[in-house]
DNA sequence: TCCGTGCACTATCGTATGTTAGTAAAACGG
DNA sequence: CCGTTTTACTAACATACGATAGTGCACGGA
């Protein structure tokens, strides 16, 4: 019997492969227990070796690291549907922090049993590495996008990437997406500071491209919103094709 | 019969875990081709869907991205012992292009071997899993690095990131490795202009951290270089444990 | 040997973004 | 419902880094 919490995760892999019933039934099988966090608490810690990882079935969580100077930087969003830490089940210490940016709540994957998976379901192993990959080619988009891109086109690009994730897992609505964080958590992602980023939200509301009104962004013109980010979905990989 | 070209890629997984005889002979046995590319010579195509990955066997190669104003952002840098593109093993579509910065050689490995392995060896699969993990792991380290520290402790930061990597491959003489790049190309991975990648480099020598001739970075002061670039090793996970 | 090219390196100046320090409004907690 | 805290937002000023436009050296080809 297929688990309704993880109704979104199987969502986000059938819009990239097919998904069958065994495999479904053995995800299910390894779900464990939902674990409920408040907003700003920790999840997870720099450093730990979690025995459990994490698939996120409400609200919003990011992976952070901490500088010397006490700054912060995002390197991740996560949204329903996504594994927070999947990579902890290979790698011995996480390199970051994981911390609810709002109410969470998440199912836990002990990892002798992601481990049968691995041992049993070849596939649907395949599925999971592919989760991973997803998220490095976001890491990638980030860097180009901090690298080389100005603070502007990097919002946009970062609101694309949001809207489209957050369509396939269906919780796009009125063409909005859940995006309940502060102007510093973003300015943390972008790698700005809180002022500069007021400033860049003002300049995308004022070219009537977004509105935020901190719990969801609205997308107002998709096409010039791309265009100013220099988005190409390519990377997110949203292509049926079996893998 | 081990492929003797993989010897450094075996020596990289060795540091991380044990790897069988069946598991080398195995993949031994899906290794193709070495092909061969001249600097600046473009590996693999950003849109394109490669039908095989590549391994690295001597030489530097980079993911690269190109924005609408002509500037590249470098993604990441390989070394011998890498595979330059695993993860297009079950991406669709490359997001980025692969371009040889030196004289480099690789091993084609074709993704239907690849795929057998993924059905046979789920351990084996699991170290591939984690090659690609690293690549991740490194890629926030990039972001936190871009988005929060200055110049200098980032251009520390990717020093210490290569003396570690080149080290773990048997690539480190006298305190040295590999790293034959132009300044121009530094800076594309770093996200700066060339002009500041020059300054930079000279704060790093006048405090006699690092030397560079163009062919090999020496290191001057291990530990001091690793407190300017503030780098904990912690991601790159050198801890040989069974996964 | 000479020329052409690419690269390291420099100087000058410009600007996108950061820092500090505030106000006001909204959200929260008791 | 009120006091407290958090958050959005603004202004003034500071700076790390970028852009442009060079010079000169080293190397490779003919």
């Amino acid at each position: 019997m297929d688990d309704q919490r993880l109704e979104r995760f199987f969502r986000r892999l059938r819009v990239r492969d097919t998904l069958g019933q065994a495999e479904r039934e053995a995800l299910s099988a390894v779900a464990g227990q939902t674990v409920y966090f408040a907003p700003g608490e920790m999840m997870a810690r720099y450093g730990s070796s979690p025995s459990k990882s994490l698939l996120l079935v409400q609200g919003m969580a990011a992976r952070q690291n901490t500088v010397e100077s006490g700054q912060q930087q995002i390197t991740a969003f996560h949204i329903a549907g996504d594994f927070v830490d999947l990579h902890s089940f290979l790698l011995s210490k996480l390199d970051h922090d994981v911390r609810a940016m709002s109410a969470v709540a998440a199912v836990e994957f002990p990892h002798d049993g992601l481990r049968r998976i691995t041992e049993e379901f070849p596939h649907l192993t395949r599925l999971l590495w592919l989760s991973t990959l997803l998220d490095g080619a976001i890491h990638r988009q980030w860097l180009v996008a901090m690298g080389r891109l100005t603070a502007i086109a990097h919002m946009a690009h970062l609101f694309c990437e949001h809207f489209v994730r957050s369509d396939n897992v269906g919780l796009v609505e009125d063409m909005s997406f859940p995006f309940e964080i502060t102007q510093q958590e973003l300015a943390d992602a972008l790698g700005l500071s809180n002022v500069h980023v007021n400033r860049t939200l003002q300049e995308l509301r004022r070219q009537d491209l977004v509105s935020w009104d901190t719990k969801r962004v609205r997308v107002i013109d998709w096409k010039r919103l791309q265009e100013v980010g220099q988005f190409d979905p390519i990377f997110l990989d949203v292509v049926q094709t079996p893998r």
